[in-house]
DNA sequence: AAAAAACTAGTGGTTTTCCGCTAGACGAAG
DNA sequence: CTTCGTCTAGCGGAAAACCACTAGTTTTTT
């Protein structure tokens, strides 16, 4: 098989530098050459053959973002990796979104790197372990955050949060518990008041920030 | 350093053997047992030392989840490896958050299974590949799957179940659109039709799901 | 045993949402 | 030029949610 054309995407001298570092002295892998910007990627891609690129998602003039949406329409045989600073879970998820097959941070090994690069070039998704990490931390902290409003509620309360995200009305979450409909406003007037909420859909986006309900 | 005592609970004697297989093959590893539920686990590391648990998540009697939050907070210095038959990135947040350190699938390779077990026991995170893969597939199927009611959607459908999500009242969106609360209630009847919903708890949940809104 | 917190239930009222139905104005597509 | 889709606007009415307040019972904590 042939080496591996790949094009690195970033704003930064330095960074192109150093991935053509890692990529010439390997041998499967053909460094092509850098961009600086998305316009320079699609005007590259345009005149010569290139298999993958090594996308930044921060670039003036065409981000990674929307470049990588724009290869991966015209140019679906184009395998694309994100390289990013921040382990950003969010951003991640829309990269991938936008087509690219893998995430990779830009402190990330050299072992890491080409690890990326051949399983994606096979098909496969590569994401940086300490993406991942961030991704579960993430919402950790948000949720084992030293106070929560989540302490102030009661197990009844919590219940009565599910039943409503459930989309239940207040009859019906009332037979579902056996207990009075005043009792389940009660409840609600009380959730309301603890959480400074103006209304259901305010809670229902409380409830899932706080995985208070499966979602 | 003493090798690493491993302790194995799933309620397949299958699974057990084929980790113990794997472990005791390993130099610096070492097999100590097995245990069908929670209960077995929390019974062994009682009267034995353990170092690492590879856990599954559905057993009787105490799922691996209840144990996992048990030997987080009583036996903080043992470290659990989720084990599970499905890619569900939701069960596998839960696992973490009742404090295991990795996520392994079953059908794992090898050495995949041995890097989760050095990665853990060195403090890091590790998390099975495919899992990651399956977390990214699972929300760009359910939002670019082949027909979405999203479509049914005018611009100005979107936008107004953009302001009802952000807690605001028909008579707040009205005005800030400039229209009539009678012209909003329309759009909102209109979009209940077309997304089949129920009220407007189920409007967020959808529209969080579908990225309308920005969560 | 006393105090505090949680759960229960009610009254009475306001606001908001939800539902069905009609209908004019306007622009785009056929 | 007519049809279609969208946006607009209204009516009337039902259902549900929201708010403020009181208050008895049970459970938990101290």
């Amino acid at each position: 098989m042939d080496r591996i054309k790949v094009l690195v995407a970033d704003d930064h001298q330095v960074i192109i530098d150093g991935l053509e570092a890692i990529i010439s002295t390997t041998d499967h892998l053909e460094f092509i050459g850098g961009a600086s910007n998305g316009n320079e990627v699609i005007t590259r891609v345009e005149s010569q053959a290139v298999d993958l690129v090594l996308m930044d998602i921060n670039m003036p003039e065409m981000d990674g973002l929307e470049c990588t949406g724009y290869l991966n329409k015209h140019y679906p045989n184009i395998r694309v990796i994100a390289l990013s600073m921040h382990d950003n879970p969010r951003l991640a998820k829309r990269m991938i979104k936008n087509g690219a097959f893998g995430f990779l941070l830009k402190n990330s090994s050299k072992a890491n790197i080409l690890k990326a690069i051949s399983e994606v070039m096979e098909g496969r998704n590569f994401f940086d372990p300490m993406l991942m990490s961030a991704f579960f931390d993430a919402d950790n902290k948000k949720s084992s955050s030293s106070f929560s409003k989540k302490d102030l509620l009661t197990k009844r309360e919590i219940q009565i949060i599910q039943l409503i995200c459930q989309e239940k009305t207040t009859a019906e979450i009332a037979d579902e518990l056996s207990i009075s409909t005043h009792t389940v406003e009660s409840h609600r007037g009380n959730i309301m008041l603890k959480l400074e909420l103006k209304n259901s859909v305010g809670l229902v986006k409380w409830a899932i920030k706080n995985e208070v309900i499966d979602f």
